[in-house]
DNA sequence: ATGCTATATTCGATTATTCGAATATTGGCA
DNA sequence: TGCCAATATTCGAATAATCGAATATAGCAT
């Protein structure tokens, strides 16, 4: 396995590895959706919601469709939604301890802050 | 979906969206190997190789196994090597389309160089 | 043309990742 | 005990990712 190839693999790890970006993959591997609807669903700005369409644009994750003057996304490859679906399986069997990771890495950001007020 | 568990899920992508640490997974997914291993297939440095097995580890990722000096890791679960088979099926239908993504970001790479030479 | 709505891009400040170098830890062995 | 090999951690500098604000573009209606 050349490098390249870990390279391209990991540039859709890593555009996958945002919560906006995953939330945004998750809604389109149901179907396609215009990017205000997954700004109203997502609940972020329009900027912002461009700007990570444009990490999933870039690496190719994502096809786009115009009508008239919105546009609507949808999953280049349902080999990604599979991707997901396996995410989901892993999730659910680790459950208790994603809540614990979670649980350890709002509490250490807690800490992080009290250090920064003191 | 709360945004919890995007988090959790959007970590784990994260976690192997690196070069190297999708090379660590890869060959763990195949059995356990020693951190001396490791950095000789990959070819990378003792430290190196650390930092990232601590990003894998953090996330629950691997397990370890301490045998005398060494330390040998492995998948913390075989739904993540089938993660990383979906992602290898991905590969070979995007095969082309992955190798012009990686010219292009070469491409830029060098534009970048030269902008900041000149 | 003007204006309006949907989407994209650029910019700058902030924060997070990454690497190598140096240092620490741990286990076995003389 | 002292030493060596394997692995981990810390530190600092360089690079990359993120966000909101501002601006740009494109399509449609008047």
């Amino acid at each position: 396995m050349p490098d390249s190839m870990r390279q391209f693999k990991a540039g859709i790890f890593q555009a996958l590895g945002h919560p906006t970006r995953v939330a945004i993959a998750e809604y389109l591997s149901y179907g396609e959706m215009s990017v205000g609807q997954l700004c109203e669903k997502i609940g972020i700005e329009q900027a912002n919601a461009s700007q990570h369409l444009a990490v999933l644009r870039n690496k190719h994750l994502v096809e786009t469709r115009k009508e008239g003057n919105q546009i609507f996304y949808r999953l280049g490859d349902p080999i990604l939604g599979e991707v997901l679906a396996k995410m989901r399986e892993y999730f659910f069997a680790h459950m208790a301890e994603a809540m614990e990771t979670l649980r350890l890495e709002k509490q250490q950001a807690k800490k992080a802050e009290q250090e920064v007020g003191r």
